[in-house]
DNA sequence: ACACAATATGTATTTTATACACTAAGAAAA
DNA sequence: TTTTCTTAGTGTATAAAATACATATTGTGT
């Protein structure tokens, strides 16, 4: 029988002591070296892309990579991130979120290596790439063969969250420029969601959500009408975030 | 000015020469110890519970602690999760995901430790506890205050990945007995999400999804008008996963 | 002036969510 | 055996949201 006291009787005691050297115990155990990984997400020409580099590994010669680096001694996780993303990039104001940890002990041909990927969403056009080296480029994530490490799977799985991420949080307006049309958002989902969405129903959508505001300025140098341009309330939806309930599967 | 083509000869070749010896790369990282926690929530009278063991470290003493165990050289992250899981509970085949990594450096008292969380539900009635080593218990998630290490932020977390799961996916039938009411399912999902619901609508909810099969039986030993059991069909959820797609922020 | 291409817009229909109150069944007590 | 108590079980009306669908408009380019 069990019980659900903590303080019960019943419970037994432990019979080991308490262990004093925390550091002892610690330093007993074996060590792995953690890297973080970022999956930057960029969207450009109606297409959803993700930076990356070659691999200067010479196990992984001609594979592209992630943009990784190992964790330092007195680092937050997230912090390594942050600046990784700086390093490479030159940026510091981006939305920035955990994924997933990978640790397959044959995931690096060195030995053990854990990785903890973060991922990112930024606009192309702010974000202009003033270094290649290691021909850091965005690459079109349709077409992700040959990825160093299991950095494949790394960017598969944070496009699965991404896709579940931006139909529940708007992150879509971090990967656009700043005054956008709707036919751009609706460009973007369709995109990352790889479906065709109605014009009418997603207009009606967004407008009654009523987080974009109507810049009364129009797109220019397109060769046909001009769309108007909007720009996302994000005060608004900070205060309005409502409390998701709805079960559903 | 960018390009998309990772082959362009705008690219600059990197100049560095490639990294031939992975292993000493690898060797030269700073290392770390990787422990994976277990937070194994339960169901039992109404109340979600978690299971806590008594911390055995000095430093800690008298806090709970999740089921934890540093994970070994050449084990899968999720093997980890599974071994703890079984050593502690004697359970193997109970559901399982990684919730988040926990790496902050002062974590630990004893030096820096990186802790991956894996969470589990499983129906406290078929896995009575046989040992209560460490003073090993369920624990009502409501009362939870000094927790060893992070782990009250570990178990925060856990619960808010949980909330957000069972309204996606039938995770809740793992925290039931393989029959049950209606009542009984209601009750489930109103203490973990923290609201009342509709009886009619919640009926309507679940009969409409078409997933429970009616075994034309009742609860028995009950001081009222017995309610009909139902198990879930697995199967028949499995063919019918709906994809989702539902813009909603 | 004409062709072209994409913008902008409304309505009818279906589906889903919500709010709400009474009868039925069995157990327990009188 | 009657009464009381407690929870099970059910339906309908209303509101809100999702879906399907066609035409006029605006600016560009020839």
């Amino acid at each position: 029988m069990n019980t659900t006291d903590a303080t019960s009787p019943l419970l037994r005691r432990r019979n080991g002591k308490l262990i004093t050297d925390a550091r002892a115990l610690v330093a007993s155990y074996p060590a792995v070296p953690i890297t973080v990984d970022c999956v930057i997400f960029g969207f450009e020409e109606n297409e959803l892309k993700v930076l990356l580099i070659r691999s200067d590994l010479q196990y992984f010669e001609g594979k592209w990579s992630l943009l990784g680096d190992i964790v330092k001694e007195t680092e937050e996780l997230e912090e390594a991130a942050y600046r990784i993303l700086l390093q490479r990039t030159g940026m510091n104001d981006v939305f920035l979120e955990q994924v997933k940890a990978f640790g397959s002990p044959s995931r690096h041909p060195g030995g053990r290596v854990i990785t903890i990927a973060y991922c990112s969403l930024l606009n192309i056009k702010h974000h202009e790439l003033k270094i290649y080296d290691n021909e850091l480029h965005w690459h079109n994530v349709k077409n992700l063969n040959d990825m160093a490490f299991d950095h494949k799977e790394v960017v598969d799985e944070s496009y699965n969250w991404l896709q579940k991420r931006i139909q529940e949080h708007p992150l879509a307006f971090n990967l656009l420029p700043e005054k956008f049309s709707l036919r751009e958002l609706q460009n973007l989902y369709e995109v990352i969601l790889g479906v065709e969405l109605d014009r009418r129903n997603f207009r009606k959508k967004f407008f009654s959500m009523d987080f974009l505001i109507d810049l009364d300025q129009y797109e220019e140098n397109v060769p046909h009408r001009p769309g108007k341009l909007y720009k996302f309330n994000f005060e608004k939806y900070e205060k309005n975030k409502k409390k998701w309930f709805a079960i559903d599967f």
